[in-house]
DNA sequence: TTGTATGCGTTATCAT
DNA sequence: ATGATAACGCATACAA
C-alpha cells in the first residue's frame, strides 16, 4: 500500500521531517513557526498523511493499546465491562486488544505471551484463577496491569472489584428476611475469588442467623446455564430436608436451577426462592424475574482502565491506588418470597 | 523496562543478529545449521527474549492484528459473533482490536482513523450503515475489509451476512400459518441493512398471502428493550383494528414489546403473538419463551475472520468470496400461537 | 526556529 | 552457513 509517510509530507512542504514531526505533534508544535506549521499541515492533508502508530511506537517505546483478557466473551456480564474499559480508553485515545481463554490456563499462558509480545502498554484482566497467580505476576512485573473483578490474594497486582463476600451476605440476608430457615447455595467454579467470596459471605451470613446452610459444588470450569441445571439435581438428590432458600452465584446458575427445579415439579418462587448474581441483561425480564445481586460492571470496566492508564503514566501513587472495592446492591424482583409452610 | 533484544541474544550466543533473526524464525530456521540454532533458542530461553512484534510489523509491514468494529458491545447477540472473530483469528495467530461506534457515524470515523493510523492488517465491521458507505469503501481501499452481519449493497465490499429477507419472510409466513391475518411489524432503526431486509421480507410475504401488514417505524439509533417499548405503544395508539400477530426485528425489541402490551392488558400470546430476531442467549428462558428467527452468529464471526485473512493473504480469490450468505432459521417456543378468535 | 544525525528492534539483501 | 549492512517510519538530542 503506498502510505504517505512523513518523509514525503515534509519534502512536499520544503521542511525537514524533523521540522514536519515537529509540527504535527500536539504537544510540540509551538517549537515551530505558525508558518511553517499550516504549511506542514496543509501538506499532509493534501497527501492524505497518517502516521503510522507502529513506527511511533517503536520509536516511543508506547503503543497507545493495551490488553484485555476475559474468561468469557458469551458471559453477558461481560458486556458492561468491556463497554466500560473500551470509553475509558478511548477517551485517552488508547485501543483496547480483547481476547479470551475460556478459563484455561494454557490459553492465558498464550495470550499473556502474544500481548507482551504486541508490546501492550498495559494490561486488563478478569480472567485471573488462583492457579494463575505466578503467571500474573511476572506479567505484571513486565507491563502496567490491572485486575477487574476477580481478585487475586496475595499476587500484589492492584484490583478494582467488587464486594463479593458482602454480596453473598446481602443474599443470605434477604432469603433469611423472607422467612427461609433452610438454606443452600450453587457455588461457581472452584479456584475462581468471585465464587469463594460469595460463597463465604453467604456462609457466614447464614450461620450468624443460625440457619443451616448446603453448599452444593460444581464440578463444570464455566458457570453456564448448563452448571445451573446440574447443580439443582444434585441439590434435588441430596437425602434429607429440602432448603427452601437458594443462592446461585450467578444469574446463568440460577436460570437454569430455575429451570431445572421446574422439569422437577417444584416452581420459583412457590415452592423454592431463587437469589441470583451479576443482573444481567433481561434478568428482570425472565420468568420470573430475578432477585439478584447487582455486579456495577460498567463502573469496574472503567475504573480498571483508568487505573491502567494513570500507570502506564505513571501517575499512579503506588500505594494508594493498590485495591478499590464497588459495593453490590440487592435487587429484589420476584424469583424471591416466603416460603409456602409460613 | 530492560526487555531483551535480539541482539542481546545474538551476543549471548556468540553470533550476529541475522543469524540469530534467522534461527528463531519459523520458515527461516533450516538456513541455520542444527548447533547454533540450538545454541541461540537457548540463549533466548534464557535470557527470557520476547520478539517485539512492534519492530517485527515496521520491517515487515504486517502488524498481525486486525480491527473489528461493531455498533454495541452491550447487544448480546453480539458475544457469539466476536466469539466467532476472535477463535478464527487466534488460530492464525492474530489479535483483533475490538472497537464500538454506538452506532455514530463520527465515532466509526475516529475509530476508522485509529485503526488505519495502527496499520491494522484488516478490518471486520458489523456497524456499516448506509451513510458509511463511502468512509467504509475509502477504508476498504486501503486495507481488506470484510462486512460482517450488515450488508451494504454497491460498496463493493466483500460481506458475510445471513439472509435477513427470507429471514422476515420466515416471521411473516409462520405468524400466518398460525392464523394471523391482521400483521404488523416493529422495524429497527433506519438506515441499517439488516432491519431494512427484514422488513422487506416480511411484507413480502405478508403481501403474497394478502394479509395486511402495519409497519411500525423506529425514531430511536438502537434497537434496544426500551425501543421495543416505544414501538409497541405507537403500536397501539393507532386507531383501526390491532393486529394479533407482530413481528419485532430484534429480540430487544420483542422483549420490550411483550413487556409494554402486558402493562396495557395484552398478554402475549393470548392477545397477541409476537416473533423476534436473532435468537440471543436466554430467549428461551423469557417470559414466555420467545419464538424468534436465529442468526447464526458464530459462524458470521468466524466465516469474516477467515475471510480477512485470506485477504491478508492475497489468497482471496477476489471474485468468489464476494458475497457469504448464510440462511436463518426460524425458532418456534411460547410467545407465538393462534389467535383467539379461531 | 530549523536542520543534522542517530537509534528504536527487526528482517532482508547482499556478500563472504 | 554466516556476517555485515541497510532500511522500515518516526522522534529526539544536539547543533546551528
Amino acid at each position: 500500500m503506498g502510505s504517505v509517510t512523513l518523509r514525503e509530507v515534509a519534502d512536499a512542504a520544503g521542511v525537514d521531517v524533523s521540522t514536519a514531526s515537529r509540527a504535527l505533534s500536539a504537544d510540540k508544535s509551538s517549537l515551530v513557526s505558525t508558518a511553517t506549521r499550516i504549511r506542514v499541515l496543509e501538506a499532509a492533508e493534501r497527501l492524505g498523511y497518517r502516521a503510522n502508530l507502529q513506527a511511533s511506537a517503536l520509536r516511543r517505546g508506547r503503543t497507545g493499546v493495551v490488553g484485555v483478557i476475559v474468561a468469557d466473551l458469551s458471559n453477558p456480564f461481560i458486556g458492561p465491562v468491556l463497554r466500560g474499559i473500551a470509553n475509558a480508553l478511548g477517551a485517552r485515545g488508547v485501543l483496547p486488544i480483547m481476547t479470551e481463554t475460556r478459563d484455561s490456563s494454557d490459553e492465558l499462558t498464550q495470550i499473556c505471551d502474544k500481548l507482551l509480545s504486541q508490546r501492550v502498554d498495559g494490561i486488563i484482566t478478569t480472567a485471573g484463577r488462583y492457579r494463575d497467580r505466578a503467571l500474573l505476576r511476572r506479567v505484571a512485573d513486565e507491563v502496567p496491569t490491572v485486575l477487574a473483578v476477580r481478585e487475586l490474594p496475595g499476587s500484589g497486582i492492584p484490583v478494582i472489584s467488587h464486594d463479593d463476600r458482602a454480596g453473598g451476605g446481602l443474599a443470605a440476608r434477604h432469603l433469611i428476611s423472607q422467612g427461609h430457615s433452610d438454606l443452600a447455595q450453587l457455588i461457581g467454579p472452584g479456584d475462581v475469588w468471585s465464587f469463594e467470596a460469595r460463597a463465604k459471605g453467604f456462609r457466614e451470613a447464614a450461620d450468624a442467623a443460625g440457619a443451616p446452610c448446603l453448599d452444593v459444588q460444581a464440578s463444570v470450569r464455566l458457570p453456564t446455564v448448563e452448571a445451573g441445571r446440574q447443580l439443582a439435581e444434585a441439590l434435588l438428590d441430596r437425602p434429607g430436608p429440602k432448603p427452601t432458600g437458594v443462592f446461585a452465584h450467578n444469574d446463568s446458575i440460577a436460570i437454569g436451577a430455575i429451570s431445572a427445579l421446574r422439569e422437577r415439579g417444584l416452581e420459583c418462587p412457590a415452592d423454592i426462592s431463587v437469589v441470583g448474581y451479576n443482573d444481567v441483561p433481561l434478568t428482570d425480564q425472565l420468568r420470573p424475574p430475578l432477585t439478584t445481586i447487582r455486579l456495577p460492571g460498567y463502573e469496574l470496566g472503567r475504573l480498571a482502565a483508568e487505573l491502567v492508564s494513570s500507570r502506564i503514566d505513571g501517575t499512579g501513587t503506588e500505594a494508594t491506588t493498590e485495591r478499590v472495592v464497588l459495593e453490590p446492591e440487592l435487587i429484589v424482583r420476584d424469583s424471591t418470597s416466603p416460603p409456602k409452610s409460613i
